[in-house]
DNA sequence: CAGAATCTGAGGTACGCACCTCAAAACGCT
DNA sequence: AGCGTTTTGAGGTGCGTACCTCAGATTCTG
């Protein structure tokens, strides 16, 4: 059994000195490219690979990541927090810090703002939960220029190609939700609703995009109604629901795209009456999961938020450390979930 | 922000030295029980929290973990390898070390036989799947008595409560399946075929349980008609399967729970003709993926092998350093695979 | 109460790497 | 060639724990 190599072997198979492997691996200045390279061909060669267990002590300090979210009181917020709250604790004994912070409310120069203020020496890297905006955008690229690793997290950033993702593909979720559905309903006819909370996110676009190719593809026999946003508004929803139920009796299913599927559901709940309705809303809350399990929604779209916290944690960390995540070990799963396998 | 305490502040506060607080925390012997008391009692009341980054380190050698798999060329099988390879590669950098280990093929005593030889030095740990019986949990027993920690992986045993296992809850997963199939089929009539590789296993025998209850409290207008078993042979499974077929021209659903797919899929596709029968089938594998987005299976019920496999390696390592796991984060998830979440 | 058995303390070494300093060497330029 | 600048080397320290040894203290036994 050959121990792995160690820094030592690999400074001597280099041909440079300790020091000098310390700054290759370490990514800091003063080595010629030259030399660079010999070191990171001589890596290859004698299948170097670094300790992280002994590297992550002798920092003599723990990484400190946060995680950056709307304020916002809906449910899959709390839940996120709960969870962050919970991975912290247990990462603590790996010398891995986080935290939530709350973004202000006021729009993405708000939050640029915040972001700006936030210290170097506070973080090592934050994961960041925001709308798609030009503002946060390069809020977000600032970040980095200080040294700190950024991610974007569940929202993707997806203008900026270069800015590292955490999250699911919205648009598979809609698609998924939009095959599930016409699953449902067929072999029956009917017309099917869309509720979001407001159009304006991509994350909602992508969904809705991904919900109806779906639906025009697999099934063209159902009619997909135009999308009705509710602007978490009670009264609208009712209104607005209502109106369309009243319109359209051959309406066969509800799908409830946004984050918050309490109101949309319980409404539908109560105004669709004994009409057989196919219902499917995403994330998993303490109020969706109950829904679920009493029929008040067939199936939920979701992201485990523990999966997602592990795997923005472990990202940032290999981002610090500038080493490569195995993609595939962090590919988040859309999962759907049925009464049986909550 | 003041920092964690160590082991010295540990034995400082205890009022013992630092031998004893080590021979506490890794539960050696010879400390009176008394003393072991005063410490534990110590470690709530100042929060101490083992470092498990220097633990590691200092242990100056890699965990060595197995997984015993039976012998069997399934899919299934072959794609867990796989990603046990992928992520023992991950791990390596954190000093844990993962391999696999092929069971012998006849039967619980060869299997006895082979967990009896595995040497102590070999193997700090090791994930065992393998059928339920009293020579395995036995076997089981014995291993850890010899000091290596061991764990159910995949297969429960059920009757063990004491073994830990990863894994999934096959009664739930069946309950999944056939809420599903029972979505998909309704409104309208028919009945449905099962088909197993043998009952013998209490994994097969729970799914079709899980499967059966569901059918029966939430669609009893759909007839489940008695489980047919493959023992992998392909002139049977055509013949049973043709016979049924013929015989109920009512046949609106098909669901394999075995892990290995490939054969009555790929007959119920030759068979079923043009009728519309809904299939479902559990695990993803190369097969099962490419009949999912190719249209000749409706869904899938897996357990994502990743997960599986560092969950397992994830609890082993607790248990070798007798720390607890959060069991919220090491339950493996039921997930349904349609062709837009794959 | 002596002797044996058991328990505890003090101290050391090592794990593999990050991070630091300072001097020496190599390089680029005029 | 001489200068300043950049790159490299040598060496040291410490992270928090595991694991070891051996002497000294305590408890148990008859």
């Amino acid at each position: 059994m050959p121990d792995r190599p160690t820094t030592r072997d690999l400074a001597k198979a280099a041909g440079v000195s300790l020091a000098t492997v310390d700054r290759v691996l370490n990514g800091r200045a003063g080595v010629r490219s030259k030399t660079v390279e010999v070191v990171n061909k001589t890596i290859q060669e004698i299948g170097f690979q670094r300790n992280v267990v002994a590297a992550t002590l002798a920092r003599r300090r723990a990484y400190r990541f946060a995680f950056v979210l709307p304020l916002q009181s809906g449910e899959f917020i709390g839940q996120l927090s709960l969870r962050i709250g919970e991975v912290a604790r247990a990462f603590a004994s790996e010398m891995i810090e986080a935290e939530v912070l709350t973004a202000p409310e006021d729009g993405p120069h708000g939050l640029a703002r915040f972001l700006a203020d936030l210290s170097v020496q506070a973080y090592d890297g934050i994961a960041i939960m925001a709308p798609e905006t030009p503002h946060v955008r390069d809020a977000i690229r600032r970040v980095e220029e200080r040294g700190i690793q950024a991610i974007s997290f569940i929202s993707r950033q997806a203008a900026a190609e270069d800015i590292p993702f955490v999250g699911i593909d919205n648009h598979a979720a809609g698609a998924t939700a939009g095959e599930l559905m016409g699953r449902l309903i067929s072999p029956r006819q009917g017309s099917v609703i869309v509720l979001g909370e407001s159009f304006q996110s991509r994350d909602s676009l992508e969904r809705r995009l991904g919900f109806d190719r779906v639906m025009g593809d697999m099934f063209p026999h159902l009619t997909v109604l135009p999308s009705l946003e509710t602007h978490g508004d009670e009264g609208r929803v009712r209104r607005v629901i209502s109106q369309v139920l009243d319109a359209r009796p051959d309406v066969a299913g509800i799908y409830v795209l946004a984050s918050e599927a309490r109101l949309p559901l319980t409404l539908a709940a109560e105004l669709g009456g004994g009409r057989d309705i196919q219902r499917i809303a995403h994330e998993r809350t303490p109020f969706t999961e109950a829904a679920l399990r009493e029929g008040r929604v067939e199936a939920l779209i979701t992201q485990d938020p523990g999966h997602l916290v592990r795997s923005a944690i472990r990202t940032l960390r290999a981002r610090c450390e500038n080493r490569t995540t195995l993609a595939s070990q962090e590919r988040i799963r859309i999962e759907v979930l049925l009464k049986h396998n909550l």
